[in-house]
DNA sequence: GCGGGTTTCCTAAATCTATTAGGAAGATGC
DNA sequence: GCATCTTCCTAATAGATTTAGGAAACCCGC
């Protein structure tokens, strides 16, 4: 019998593959079998579970979104910097639904640990240096665009901004304002 | 045979139940049935699949939420009233978990229109009339709340905010404060 | 280049979920 | 009390997950 030569390695990147195109929820170990004309039980020697698939691809996309992230901030500080990272979350899940939907998978402690996670809590504090935070206001505010990031992309994605005027562009432009305002002019406790 | 008495309604309710103990995602048809100690298929003349019980839990969740929304926001304006408001949201999502996941199910357009989805966007709207804001700025405005709400809460539950210091409730507050800053003092496009 | 050990892939089988078809018993209305 | 509709059932199909155990392919030292 001629080998398939998969991986794990292999196996997570198709599996990103295949969350694009069909979701992130319907990615199944049967699925992937089928995709590499290879019997379902053999995925089994290179994966513990269907969860654990997941979490690899989730990890897979926090990497792959980590590294968009560190790229576009080289070289950017302040409001550029801001806009800079917003746009690499927002594209990356116009550009990856299945990916972005990955990267937000609940990781059990230990895999979230060894992620990417932490990168991106990071590249947050680094914009903030172009501002005049300091703690623990600064974590407030991490936490703060943390939260925009996420819930508009997801919002957006998941067609709750409707259809109407103005459009979610121009939103997302005027937010960005906003949010820029906000971290130069942060209230006192 | 004795029958069990079921209705949409019923099983939509233990659905959401079923959601908060065990999580929306493992909602089975299955796992209800053997809740109403009925045979599987027995729950398919009250529904029509599987996608569909989760539509109707969904739908059952937006309507909790709005309920909770509307009492909240009566006879408050400002920074009162959004901080009522945002809290409904939080503590829903801590309270029955299962159900704010439920919320966030993505609705094919005719249930989404039959929703209390709209009494949502209009709630976050009336905030905004203790504020200063006209068109567009009011649109955009209501979706920076949206986003920050889901945002928040999503990221919190799901442990996004480890457990470092300061902790999450002391943030909350601060995101408030600054959010009613903002909108006190949105910026010009 | 050959024998042994490991890895990768297979067949087979158990279990769970979703879903449909068709039947029988309970409830309802006249 | 009969006809009808509804609700629940049995039976069956199909797909997903997962484990057990086997055989061929690969790799390593000799």
């Amino acid at each position: 019998m001629a080998r398939a030569g998969l991986t794990m390695d292999r196996l997570a990147r198709a599996g990103a593959e295949l969350a694009d195109e069909v979701g992130f929820e319907q990615v199944t170990v049967s699925a992937l079998a089928r995709r590499f004309d290879v019997k379902v039980a053999s995925l089994y020697s290179h994966l513990k579970s269907s969860h654990d698939l997941k979490t690899k691809i989730a990890m897979l996309a926090l990497e792959e979104l980590a590294d968009r992230a560190g790229e576009a901030l080289a070289g950017r500080a302040g409001k550029d910097a801001l806009t800079a990272l917003a746009n690499v979350y927002r594209d990356y899940a116009r550009q990856h639904p299945g990916r972005y939907a990955a990267a937000q998978f609940r990781l059990d402690p230990k895999s979230a640990a060894a992620s990417a996670g932490g990168r991106h809590a990071q590249m947050t504090r680094a914009i903030l240096r172009g501002y005049d935070l300091t703690e623990p206001d600064q974590t407030h505010a991490v936490r703060l665009l943390g939260s925009v990031f996420h819930g508009y992309v997801s919002l957006e994605m998941g067609g709750g901004f409707s259809h109407s005027a103005p459009d979610t562009e121009e939103t997302w432009t005027r937010v960005l304002d906003a949010l820029d305002a906000l971290l130069r002019n942060w209230p006192a406790p």
